[in-house]
DNA sequence: TTCCAGGGGTAGA
DNA sequence: TCTACCCATGGA
């Protein structure tokens, strides 16, 4: 049992569902009270399944494997866990500035919500992002399925699990799976490419996670990805922790048609009117704004 | 059958 | 910078 420290307030139960992530293999929620769940490879090539229970006082990250893990194995699981969870952000100001400006918000955030799950890597972000583009919830989550179960290597104690493929597996299988099994359709060029760039090293994805960049310079980096448009540098901008820039996608376009425009479909420029003033939060604000409203329907 | 889903690339103006 | 057009797939 691996135990992680976590900031206060925290609040597991939601900050894991709060994100779709969640239910995209190799992660799956389980249990009451939740038990986040993903098969894991590590650098030493060993394949973990990973529990992960928490609650405001603390994570408790349960490594099963055929074997003790060692030291450098529970330090890689440890660091990829707190990456997942995002503790160690902080969310301070964001709080303050909604408790006191906007209590409807407040209400949903004070709990410590706003730690939106992300995956280990950015490379398997980015394929899940692009993943997202241009298609229904349930086509992701199956596309993303048959990515895993098919080229991610097995857990030897559940070989029907498998992580998440690297680069170098997706760019060994070529274009044809990703196709005709994955069913990709016309992104499988898009996460080949990425795959072969980050395989090859032409391109360093995982350095933008550490490189500490001004937000729009992390833009333009992501933009630079085949496939990554707009709407999927302001997800992965999320991702990375910056939040200063909405995502423009069908979903935030129904959901403030209906609740600020009373049915009559908005322009981008005034959509963005709506969230300017939250600056480095805009993204949170929004995300939660929504949640709230889901939330009041229950 | 047609439309469109948590869009994006490209050509042409 | 803006606009039309195309891109695979599958559900409604």
């Amino acid at each position: 049992m691996i135990e992680l420290p976590v900031p206060t307030p925290y609040d597991f139960r939601n900050s894991i569902y709060d994100h779709g992530w969640a239910v995209l293999a190799p992660c799956s929620v389980e249990g009451e009270p939740r038990i986040l769940r993903r098969v894991e490879r590590l650098h030493s090539g060993e394949v973990v399944l990973l529990s992960i229970e928490g609650d405001p006082t603390g994570v408790r990250v349960s490594p099963i494997a055929d074997h003790p893990l060692t030291p450098a194995e529970t330090a890689e699981v440890r660091a990829k866990v707190r990456w997942m969870l995002k503790l160690d952000e902080d969310f301070t100001p964001f709080y303050r500035r909604a408790q006191a400006e906007h209590p409807a918000l407040w209400a949903t955030l004070r709990s410590g919500r706003g730690r939106l799950l992300r995956s280990p890597t950015l490379w398997e972000d980015v394929v899940k992002t692009i993943c997202t583009t241009n298609v229904g919830w349930k086509q992701t989550k199956g596309m993303v399925r048959r990515l895993v179960d098919l080229l991610g290597d097995p857990y030897p104690l559940d070989p029907s699990l498998h992580a998440f493929p690297t680069p170098e597996q997706v760019a060994a299988a070529g274009e044809e799976p990703l196709r005709r099994q994955v069913t990709l359709g016309y992104r499988s060029g898009y996460v080949l490419k990425l795959a072969e760039d980050i395989a090859s090293g032409r391109l360093d994805l995982e350095a933008l996670r550490t490189a500490n960049l001004p937000a729009d310079e992390l833009y333009k980096a992501l933009r630079a990805i085949k496939g990554v448009g707009d709407y999927a540098a302001g997800t992965l901008l999320m991702i990375l922790g910056a939040y200063g820039r909405l995502a423009y996608d069908t979903e935030l376009r129904s959901f403030v048609t209906r609740r600020y425009f009373d049915g009559v479909t908005p322009s981008d420029k005034e959509i963005a009117a709506l969230y300017a003033h939250w600056g480095e939060w805009q993204y949170l604000a929004y995300w939660f704004d929504a949640m709230s409203e889901w939330e009041g329907r229950l």
